[in-house]
RNA sequence: GCGGAAAUAGCUCAGUUGGUAGAGCACGACCUUGCCAAGGUCGGGGUCGCGGGUUCGAGUCCCGUUUUCCGCUCCA
């Protein structure tokens, strides 16, 4: 295990020693869980989602694209139920690493005072029997009196605390009143911090008219929201998908492990809305297809692995995650979830609106299902690099890095070389060069030897390294050097567009997804 | 969040008992070689994570802080 935390540790180095992945910031000491993607990096990102879309897109006639706002109605996250579920206030106790909800623990103290003045009266009414006045006694009982107080002093600050999400004087309750943990039985505490997956900002200049708002921390409601608009201006008719790639935002609280959890990510998603009763037939297509695709990159089948949920989310029949070796362990890449209609369901109570289609088929109005696929763009990313990062030994003792990404997701394409720079034969090479870089990706390199220059661009996993030679000027015939393979072949100027272009294009992985 | 470790050039690191920074690789220019990285000459680049303190003097000692990594915890 510790040579393969040594190889994610290198991965991580050389993702940014070559310019594919930056911490944030970094010149005032990076910010937690955000990274920046840098010039090779990028390329192999805008690579990868075009990859997923046209899977979507292209290959179904029943697929279509949106781009939703990141910024969206605030009651859009009350009905998706993000806002009930992550906004609690939350304490740690230091000695049994134990975490509660700050208010629930006030809440306790609260009844525990409560329970002492029932105990009180209890006593009292053995005490005096049938001619007991339980008013009377709770009125007038000095030491009831005394815990109806402190009960009433405890809730006052309580609800005030709460109300102005004063999360110092919640610890100050706990602190003041004496809460010690269940299991440790200290009260040895950390601050009050407030758990909120959300982030938040404001909208509107004014304070007075500012309203608060989210960043989106999913991006499948702003799919679920624009459900009537696609379908009445698509005309689309179930079953048919809305796919989106998008930046979401999650304030975790604790996010580690590279690009596998930011606090900004991008996820690629579609929703396919389906009949009732269907939901679990589409289920299983889109798990094979997302498999298919995942598959078509050639890292090996051993690579992934599906992971069925054993407990359900309230939303969901059916659950399944693709995960991928990692590093670290298999880790989930991609989601595939059956949702039934609980998304579209909210939203029509929430908005008041009618979200329904009417399928001509069966002559009925019904709330579509949803099978959900959802991959993180990063996480796709992070697999890429995990799965392509090798490090060779070479006979003579040599040893090469080289990342054999995907020729169809490569950063760069080729890199158009002369063998020296001299003898017009960097001229020829940008000859040539401007030429290739109408149909793709090209580098130019004639600094250092030609083995030197080799290894740059197997570290950034250019599938083919074109070089000019001296007979280049006579033959019009040039170099072509494989990453993987070492191998040199020669080939025509004339026909060189044509043979990289067989080996880049995605038409080959897509046609082998839909067999 | 808790505990441990670390932070010096783009990278990997050195820096003696405190005396105001070095190497290799990388980078740039020129020369040389020319099909699988390490030729020569010259050059650019660091307020030693940040802020205090001790001291005549701090990369070095002390305190705080930030970030990263490793465990544990949490989340999905």
């Amino acid at each position: 295990m510790a040579s393969q935390e040594d190889v994610f540790k290198k991965l991580v180095a050389h993702c940014k020693e070559y310019g594919f992945v930056f911490p944030s910031s970094e010149i005032y000491d990076g910010l937690g869980a955000v990274y920046d993607y840098g010039q090779n990096g990028v390329e192999l990102k805008n690579n990868i989602k075009k990859y997923w879309w046209d899977s979507m897109t292209l290959l179904h006639e029943n697929v279509v694209g949106i781009d939703a706002a990141i910024f969206m109605h605030p009651t859009t996250w009350k009905a998706s139920g993000h806002v009930d579920a992550f906004n609690d206030p939350l304490i740690d106790n230091k000695d049994s690493k134990k975490r509660y909800r700050a208010d629930v623990l006030i809440e306790d103290l609260i009844a525990k005072y409560d329970e002492k003045i029932n105990k009180e009266v209890e006593k009292a009414a053995k005490r005096f029997g049938d001619s007991f006045d339980v008013e009377l006694f709770k009125q007038t009982n000095p030491r009831v009196l005394e815990h109806a107080k402190k009960r009433d002093e405890i809730h006052e600050r309580f609800a005030k605390a709460m109300n102005d999400n004063d999360l110092a004087e919640l610890k100050q309750i706990i602190i003041d009143y004496e809460v010690v943990c269940p299991i440790s039985g200290t009260k040895n505490w950390t601050d009050v911090r407030q758990f909120n997956l959300m982030f938040s900002t404001e909208m509107g200049s004014t304070a007075e008219g500012a309203m608060k708002v989210y960043l989106r921390p999913e991006t499948a409601q702003g799919i679920f929201v624009n459900f009537l608009n696609v379908q009445k201006t698509g005309r689309m008719k179930v079953p048919f998908g809305i796919a989106q790639i998008g930046k979401a935002f999650r304030n975790e609280i604790v996010a580690r492990q590279f690009i596998f959890r930011m606090r900004e990510f991008e996820q690629m998603e579609m929703q396919f809305f389906v009949r009732p009763g269907e939901e679990l037939k589409w289920f299983e297509h889109w798990k094979q297809f997302r498999m298919r695709w995942h598959q078509a990159l050639g890292f090996g089948e051993k690579k992934y692995r599906f992971h069925d949920h054993d407990k359900l989310a309230h939303y969901a029949n059916a659950a399944t995650d693709i995960e991928f070796e990692m590093p670290f362990g298999f880790k989930e890449v991609e989601g595939i979830h059956s949702r039934t209609n609980f998304d579209l369901s909210q939203h029509a109570k929430y908005s008041g609106k009618k979200i329904e289609y009417f399928d001509p088929e069966l002559n009925q109005s019904y709330t579509p299902y949803v099978i959900e696929t959802s991959i993180g763009v990063d996480r796709m990313f992070l697999s890429v690099m995990a799965a392509a990062y090798t490090e060779e030994q070479l006979e003579g003792g040599d040893s090469r890095v080289v990342l054999r990404i995907p020729p169809v997701l490569a950063p760069v394409k080729a890199c158009i070389m002369p063998l020296v720079k001299k003898d017009g034969l960097p001229e020829k090479a940008r000859e040539i060069m401007d030429e290739l870089k109408f149909h793709f990706h090209c580098a130019y390199d004639e600094k250092d030897s030609i083995g030197k220059r080799y290894r740059r661009q197997d570290a950034i996993g250019t599938p083919f390294c074109v070089t000019v030679d001296h007979d280049t000027l006579n033959d019009n015939c040039v170099t072509v050097r494989d990453r993987d393979t070492m191998q040199q072949t020669r080939v025509a100027i004339a026909d060189l567009q044509k043979m990289i272009d067989e080996k880049i294009n995605m038409r080959n992985l897509f046609k082998e997804i839909v067999k």
